[in-house]
DNA sequence: AAATTGTGTTTAAAATAATGAACATAAGTT
DNA sequence: AACTTATGTTCATTATTTTAAACACAATTT
């Protein structure tokens, strides 16, 4: 240890204060996000520090992006705040972009008996990073889809009747007015409980493997 | 700086090689992962190193959950090895399963009259270039919106009824079944004609030109 | 106003992550 | 076998993060 002389503010890393968050040429800036959740909790660098484990120094420091966080500095602070790490992490960053996205192959939805019943509403032309289906389903009706590609995420809303969702080795039911968002990056199977018929809408945002 | 002794390999961190990944009470371990990866892509570690930047010493420690590393550095390697950060710090960790909105959680609003009545079924996260809606709109309803912002793009959905869409100058009347896109750059309305109540689904496009 | 409390910031010291060079081992070559 | 070469690990040192305590500054309280 040596020489850190000057004002103990100005490490190499982060160039003092530049709130700019970037979109990809260095590590995510993860201060903000942390102030707004910390100030959303209504609480104190003390009661996050002691909440968390982490000293409110570096709080203060890495609120400001004077600091580097490690791993585990992080993962304590996203524990705190109930926040998954992942998405402290990714909300200046690559926010979901629409465009430019090689043609991921449509997913396969296979109906099949016929009970099940798939209204493509739309899907965003150039880009198929997005998709919207109205279905309607009789007792027994079933809808079995492969994998959608990792972090693909299906929303599912429930008009009318009762619907039984698995994906991986979970599953809910739905009743009528309720909303399901869940992963598709597995296989994963939709049926209608009935007695009434199902119906509802699906929103499913695919995942861009891309870059950053 | 001072004692340090014994084998490096043992630091307050990572107690030797457990490779259990764990679920959620302490912070993720890369460190399969990142090998995974760099196996993958055949790369020996003096070649990572030198993509990333990253010390191969260090590098090796990572690999095997003997060092807690910093955000840059993880992300420099998630950088060279052309992985998504957030992916490479998700993969051996609990993955977020379903999220299930009861019926009273769903947030709706409704018009000063009551007799639209919007229920806001998704945004995505923290970036808003994505909602979607269910509507009910008795005979009459009105629904007024301000522009979304340039390019934004509303995708309608009539299951039932009849609507009125006014956008702009130009205006177009849906009856059930039918879809309609058009652009919300400026301010719309949308008004159910009747007499049977109108139900549809609505998919909004916002275009985020905004660079924080 | 002085004292107290609550908040975030800075400072000096301690802990530890990162580096570059040396080491260990195995696989091929001559 | 002795020499390379290729790969990953460990060592000694340096650079940084993290901590705890001190500081600064407002806003209340006495």
């Amino acid at each position: 240890m040596q020489q850190k002389k000057e004002a103990s503010s100005s490490s190499s890393f982060a160039r003092d204060a530049f709130a700019r968050q970037n979109t990809s040429d260095r590590p995510p800036l993860v201060g903000k996000e942390i102030q707004r959740l910390r100030q959303e909790h209504q609480l104190t660098l003390d009661e996050l520090a002691s909440k968390s484990g982490v000293s409110k120094s570096i709080l203060s420091q890495i609120e400001r992006d004077h600091s580097n966080p490690t791993l585990s500095t992080i993962w304590r602070i996203s524990q705190a705040l109930k926040q998954p790490l992942v998405d402290m992490l990714s909300s200046g960053q690559e926010k979901p972009r629409f465009e430019h996205l090689k043609v991921n192959q449509t997913p396969v939805v296979s109906s099949t008996d016929g009970k099940f019943v798939l209204k493509i509403l739309g899907t965003l032309g150039t880009v198929s990073t997005l998709q919207w289906y109205e279905f309607k389903a009789e007792e027994g009706g079933i809808l079995e889809s492969e994998s959608h590609g990792s972090g693909s995420l299906e929303n599912l809303t429930l008009v009318s009747g009762k619907l039984l969702v698995i994906s991986g080795t979970e599953s809910r039911e739905l009743i009528s007015g309720e909303t399901l968002r869940f992963l598709t990056d597995s296989p994963h199977r939709l049926e209608s409980l009935g007695p009434e018929p199902a119906h509802g809408f699906m929103v499913n945002l695919l995942n861009s493997n891309e870059s950053f």
